[in-house]
DNA sequence: ACAGTCACCCTAGGTATAGT
DNA sequence: ACTATACCTAGGGTGACTGT
C-alpha cells in the first residue's frame, strides 16, 4: 500500500491526494463529484462508482478531521460540498489557491464540475481556476501576453485538450445571453484562434499546454459551447455563423461547436489530422515545384555545341539538296528553324538519358 | 427521500519479536 | 542472518442510524 503518513495518523494515499487536487483545481465539490471523479472507473463508456458512497463519504471525512478539506452547506436542501484549504493546496501542488464559495454562480460551477466529469476521459480538462492562476502567475513572473490583469481574456469555464494538443474553450450556459452578447463573445474567440497545433503537442503534459494556453495569450483551436435549452442553443449558433461570416479567414482556423448540456459529447478533435493532411499536400506541393524548377534550370543550360550547330545545319542543308544537281544555300530562316530542331532534338536526348528530371 | 455518519467486520501492509 | 508469527494501523465493505 503506498500511502504518506501524516502527523495525526492519516495516512495519505496516492488517491487522497487525487481528491486534494480534484477539489482545489475546481474549487470546490460534492460528494458524489469527487466519487465518480477519484473512486470511479470507466465502464460502459461512462464514469461509474467502483465504490459505496459511504466509502466516499467517510474518506472525505477523514480529509476533513486531518484539516485538509472543509465541509460547507450552502444551499439549504442541497448537498454539502468540499473545499480545499491552505494546507491541502500546498499538499495536492495544483497551483491554485484555495476557493471561496460564490452564491451567484454556485449552481454554475458544479455543472460545470459534471460537465468536466463528462468530457474528461481520453480529454484532459483544465479547470478556469487552472488558468486564472497560472495566468497571474505568469503576469506577476513576467512571462507570457496578458491581456488584461491578470487575464487572457475571456476565460472559459475549462479547456478541454484533446490526446493530440487540440484545445477547445468550453462554455457551460445555464442561464442564456441576449443575441448581441453571444456574437461578442465568438467575436473574441475568433480573434484568438490559434492557426497551427504545435509540433511535439501530443507528447506534452497538461500543466505545459497550460503554460502554452497562457503564453500566447489563450489562443484555442475551437470553442465547445454546451447548453442546457435547444432554443439558447440556436441562438448561439446563429451568432457564431454571424462571427464566422465576419471574418472567414480568421474563423477556418476557430471551429465552433454545440453539444447538450444533459448528455455532453466531445466536440470534433479534427484539427489534427486536417492539418497533418494539409502539412502533407504542401510538401507534395513544395516537391512538384522543386522539381519543376530543378527541370526547367537543367534544361535551360541545355544549348548546342558549335560543332554540334555545324552538324546541324550540314544535315539539313545535305537533306535539303537532296536529288538536286545544283545545291542551294538554306535562307535565315531555314538556319534559324534548323538550330530550333536540332536543339530540341538535343534536350529530347537529354530526357531520355536524365529521367530523373522528367519523372 | 436523501445526505451524511457510525459501528462492525474483514483484509493488507508494516514492524517488532521469537525461534531456527 | 533468515523465517515465521503476532500485533498494530489503516483502508475498504455493508448495514443501520440520524438529521433535514
Amino acid at each position: 500500500m503506498s500511502a504518506r503518513r501524516r502527523g495525526g495518523g492519516l495516512r495519505l494515499t496516492e488517491r487522497d491526494l487525487d481528491v486534494l487536487r480534484f477539489v482545489a483545481c475546481h474549487g470546490f465539490a460534492t460528494a458524489e463529484q469527487v466519487g465518480l471523479s477519484c473512486f470511479s472507473g470507466w465502464g460502459d463508456g461512462r464514469l461509474e462508482l467502483g465504490v459505496s458512497m459511504t466509502m466516499v463519504y467517510r474518506r472525505l471525512k477523514k480529509l476533513v478531521d486531518a484539516d485538509l478539506l472543509r465541509h460547507e452547506y450552502v444551499l439549504h436542501g442541497r448537498p454539502g460540498v468540499y473545499l480545499a484549504t491552505r494546507r491541502s493546496a500546498e499538499l495536492a501542488d495544483a497551483g491554485v489557491p484555495p476557493a471561496k464559495v460564490d452564491l451567484k454562480s454556485f449552481d454554475h460551477d458544479l455543472a460545470v464540475v459534471d460537465l468536466a466529469l463528462a468530457l474528461e476521459g481520453q480529454t484532459d480538462w483544465i479547470t478556469e481556476r487552472q488558468i486564472r492562476a497560472k495566468a497571474v502567475s505568469a503576469a506577476r513572473g513576467g512571462g507570457g501576453r496578458v491581456s488584461r490583469a491578470g487575464g487572457t481574456g475571456r476565460t472559459p469555464d475549462g479547456l478541454l485538450v484533446s490526446p493530440w494538443g487540440e484545445v477547445w474553450a468550453v462554455e457551460l450556459e445555464i442561464s442564456g445571453k441576449d443575441n448581441a452578447r453571444y456574437l461578442d463573445v465568438f467575436r473574441g474567440y475568433v480573434r484568438r484562434h490559434r492557426e497551427r497545433i504545435p509540433e511535439g503537442a501530443p507528447e506534452t503534459w497538461p500543466d505545459e499546454r497550460l503554460a502554452a494556453y497562457v503564453g500566447s495569450g489563450g489562443e484555442i483551436d475551437g470553442v465547445a459551447w454546451y447548453f442546457r435549452s435547444p432554443s439558447k442553443r440556436e441562438r448561439a449558433r446563429r451568432a457564431a455563423e454571424e462571427a464566422e461570416a465576419e471574418d472567414f479567414r480568421r474563423s477556418r482556423h476557430c471551429r465552433f461547436f454545440f453539444g447538450d448540456a444533459s448528455e455532453p459529447r466531445w466536440p470534433p478533435f479534427e484539427k489534427w489530422d486536417e492539418q497533418r493532411e494539409q502539412d502533407r499536400r504542401a510538401d507534395l506541393e513544395r516537391r512538384r515545384a522543386a522539381h519543376e524548377e530543378r527541370k526547367y534550370s537543367h534544361l535551360s543550360r541545355v544549348r548546342l555545341t558549335e560543332q554540334e550547330a555545324s552538324y546541324v545545319l550540314e544535315e539539313f542543308h545535305r537533306r535539303k539538296n537532296e536529288g538536286r544537281l545544283l545545291p542551294r544555300r538554306l535562307t535565315e530562316e531555314e538556319e534559324a528553324w534548323a538550330l530550333r530542331e536540332g536543339l530540341e532534338m538535343k534536350r529530347e536526348h537529354e530526357r531520355e538519358n536524365y529521367p530523373e528530371f522528367w519523372g
